[in-house]
DNA sequence: GTTGAGCGTT
């Protein structure tokens, strides 16, 4: 079981590798995604990280706020997309 | 060679 986990005030140049970086060193990471604009390939600026479920929630309270490419991290349990 | 509030892709 995992959770996904939404991640904003990134840097342009943030890669999922850098999110699964980063995140891994606070937790499990099972895959991690940047939003990158549809229409022109460029970063948005932000992304996903779906992790383990037992770290989740300690992931985002301690990744939330946190310094990653000289910014405060915006982390929080991402909605809900679509159910099955 | 840019921008900065925001919840994604097969």
């Amino acid at each position: 079981m995992s959770k996904t986990l939404y991640v904003g005030n990134l840097p342009w140049n943030t890669t999922t590798e850098d999110l699964t970086s980063f995140f891994g060193q606070y937790g499990e990471v099972v895959s991690s995604r940047i939003i990158t604009d549809r229409e022109t390939g460029r970063s948005r600026g932000f992304g996903f990280v779906e992790v383990g479920d037992a770290d989740a929630e300690r992931m985002a309270q301690d990744l939330n706020g946190k310094d990653f490419g000289g910014r405060p991290l915006t982390v929080n349990e991402a909605k809900p997309k679509q159910p099955m």
